[in-house]
DNA sequence: TGGGCGATATTTGTATACATCTCTTGTGCT
DNA sequence: AGCACAAGAGATGTATACAAATATCGCCCA
């Protein structure tokens, strides 16, 4: 799978490659202290300091900073950017923007979508349900990575600019920002991989109605109740 | 209102501002050299040419270059940038989408929406009503400048800067671009308002469910049905 | 003492020179 | 004649100097 330059990589753990554009390097490593609350929400984004910060020039930080505005990590404010900060409420907006969208395209790559990518999404379920769950954060981190890569490959099956550029922004915020504020939640791999498992069927079947519900559903399915915030744990008065 | 500096002005009359950015006036120009086809699809975004065009540096256009990416009214690729091409399914793409992303800023702001805001749609549809539907053309330019107003309000009902992100590439290709393709819709001025205020209605009652699928049905109404391309009138063989 | 005003410092915006990369074109070899 | 490789031109990527704008701080005055 051919990647855009900019796109950041599935595999959370590839960063700092240091052959890729000085853009794309301020990029990653932006977005990588955002995500990592190195550089906390509302904190102000000087340019000088995150050229040392990333060992490139105002120039590639500029791009980078465009983008990541762009994406919604930043926000724009009298010619200075900041940190976003991303409400509770705010991170509900976007589970349901996502399960619209993304349900969306699963309507329209039943309708298009070719046998080897067809393939290649039942491969990735087979990867996915040949994790072993014994040791729990290695798991996780294989199930989040082949997980990116099925719904990357299902977008790709849309074969439209118009799907890929929407799905940008609620992809770019992704799972490592919101889990902080879904602490606990379980991620089942086991059901999670069904979910996948049913929506290959409705795909496979050309059936737009049932591919769309059941990527909203399973989009919703992770979508955090209510909202546990610094919540201390404690006996309450 | 205030607005982003970014954000290009709903009145598309309104453009060359020499007192805002450079970056401003290159995006803007640039962005009104794609949509009137005075820069053809597929044609190569030189920046050497866009300065010239301009009157700006090499800087201001990269950055407006990289904003036309991100909404998608320009494509990169292998460093250079093009012209995008709208086919007429990308086109049937973008119409699903905005109508599911708006209908649901619709759900949203049902829930949010305040009593200034209400008035404030209340005096566009006014506004709307008031045409004066003699002069076609005069009439069309207010409705559409009014209709724009209407949305833009809508969304800043919502109160959430995420859905502000994801609406922006759906509205860049405005409807100048659709109208190559939609050429000869009729584009009814009062059933259109009628539909401002079935939303509105639903809206006002914080009904979230009647607002999205009202916003909804309003967009998809103008949604064009097949392809009626370069084909030029004459006998059939 | 509080508020308004202005100088200063800091930060971002713009222009431009230089570096790097890609594609083209031409030449020479097989 | 066709292919491969290399040299060149043209375009983009990066760094940096300078300009403009904004915020801060201190001073003066009421």
């Amino acid at each position: 799978m051919t990647r855009d330059a900019m796109t950041p990589p599935a595999d959370p753990g590839a960063e700092a490659d240091p052959s890729a554009r000085a853009a794309v390097r301020a990029y990653l490593g932006i977005r990588a202290a955002i995500l990592s609350h190195d550089l906390p929400p509302r904190s102000h984004l000087r340019e000088e300091t995150l050229c040392e910060m990333t060992g490139t020039s105002r120039t590639p930080v500029r791009e980078a900073l465009r983008r990541l505005v762009a994406e919604g990590l930043a926000t724009e404010e009298n010619r200075h950017r900041y940190v976003a900060d991303f409400s509770i409420s705010e991170i509900m907006v976007m589970f349901d923007m996502r399960a619209r969208i993304e349900g969306y395209a699963a309507r329209v790559a039943a309708e298009r979508i070719t046998a080897p990518e067809i393939d290649r999404l039942a491969g990735l379920i087979a990867a996915m349900d040949a994790i072993d769950l014994a040791d729990h954060d290695a798991a996780t981190e294989q199930f989040l990575r082949l997980n990116g890569q099925f719904h990357d490959v299902l977008i790709e099956a849309c074969h439209s600019t118009q799907i890929r550029i929407m799905m940008r922004p609620v992809v770019a915020a992704p799972v490592a920002m919101i889990k902080r504020f879904v602490m606990g939640q379980p991620l089942s791999i086991r059901a999670s991989n069904d979910q996948h498992r049913e929506i290959l069927r409705a795909v496979a079947a050309g059936n737009p109605d049932w591919a769309e519900m059941a990527m909203r559903g399973h989009i919703l399915s992770t979508r955090p109740r209510v909202c546990p915030l610094p919540a201390a744990p404690g006996p309450r008065p």
